[in-house]
DNA sequence: GAAGTAATAGACCGATCGTGCTATTTTGTC
DNA sequence: GACAAAATAGCACGATCGGTCTATTACTTC
């Protein structure tokens, strides 16, 4: 079992720390992958020591357990969230969608979407950080499954739409967009990506 | 521009020692990405020396272009070749996607398709390396594109059906197969993938 | 303001990285 | 069989990796 880290930084300017630190780490992670994530280049980064950061986390798997609840966090406070503010129905849907082209290609992620690039590295090697980016991504799917369901419910949908085959195609379409959007280096395919969900949402 | 090397083996000793490293290159990569791809673990997995390796690829990045010129070769053998085989069409589109499903779910690439993570992985900073990825991408689209429009002449397809779309719907439906294939190393992604591209392609 | 604790720095260790340099062995040609 | 070239090995280098240990600085609480 991945063993529950209770570090707590208990000054205020160790929460402060500690969140820039996992803010920059996610960041880099987007680039270089979470095991090409290094205390020595993070702690360049920041303008600290390594052994600065070794007192927030005292292993590499601790710091890439840290970043990933960070990536998660701030994903649910920027994509989930504001979709859950729209009532259910394909708005709900098209509101997720839209939520994660916008985050994306803003760019504020300079290699793109953290959760498709991690998703694909299996440079991955530990176990217990494999296995939590899994359980994230099955319940990510799992998410866009229950918004198709409402959709269909509420009739915005056909009933027949099977919820669990569209998760997997507008899932693949955002990872799509995402991968060429880094690798070409054109943001017309976040607009592309958009597009081809709405498409599939029954969107004009 | 990056430059062409022609170290061109002479000996067939050479020829075979070459094409054995850039088989284990080419999957030591989708395990490892290209940057991690090093020369000490290829080195151990072929049970030869460092120096061995270098008298064959004369640098790090020299490597890793000609095992991406390699997976092209492989891929062109296994995937694109086999659709070529198959009269324009629908027919031909559906030989291309189903050569892709079978080749990556076979397994026999460890970490999944060697160009989806080469794809998504930003680890990659070497200029060469990145722009020969991007051409290769492009090309691939264009291929899946063309053979579309091939479709849509022969009145296999929609005549509105726009071939780029087309393209990267296909394309993506492929990345995020692999993905979640790999990361949750469920095989049942592999045909749940082709199933979504036959549906776009408006085959029961 | 004294004391204790959290935050950070600095110096170091063994391992691995990419990459040279110098043998040594194998192969193909005359 | 001689000889050049190709293929491979061995060794050494500086850099970076993850990680440990020991100070030292900042903060909080009494």
């Amino acid at each position: 079992m991945p063993t529950i880290h209770d570090p707590a930084p208990r000054t205020e300017r160790g929460e402060k720390s500690r969140a820039a630190i996992l803010d920059a780490a996610a960041r880099l992670t987007t680039v270089e992958g979470l095991e090409g994530l290094s205390f020595g280049r993070l702690a360049e980064v920041l303008g600290m020591s390594k052994s600065g950061l070794y007192a927030h986390f005292r292993s590499k798997e601790e710091l890439q357990l840290a970043t990933i609840e960070a990536a998660v966090e701030l994903y649910g406070r920027v994509i989930v969230d504001p979709a859950l503010a729209v009532p259910p129905g394909r708005d709900r849907l098209l509101a997720l969608v839209d939520a994660f082209f916008d985050f994306v290609g803003s760019g504020d992620f300079p290699g793109g979407c953290f959760f498709v690039y991690t998703a694909v590295d299996p440079a991955t090697r530990r176990e217990a950080v494999r296995s939590r980016l899994a359980d994230e991504q099955r319940a990510w799917l799992r998410l866009i499954e229950e918004f198709a369901r409402e959709a269909i419910e509420a009739g915005e949908l056909p009933p027949d739409a099977e919820p669990a085959r569209l998760a997997f195609e507008i899932d693949s379409l955002m990872i799509g967009a995402d991968a060429n959007f880094v690798l070409l280096g054109d943001p017309s395919y976040i607009e592309e990506g958009r597009a081809a969900c709405r498409r599939r949402l029954g969107v004009a």
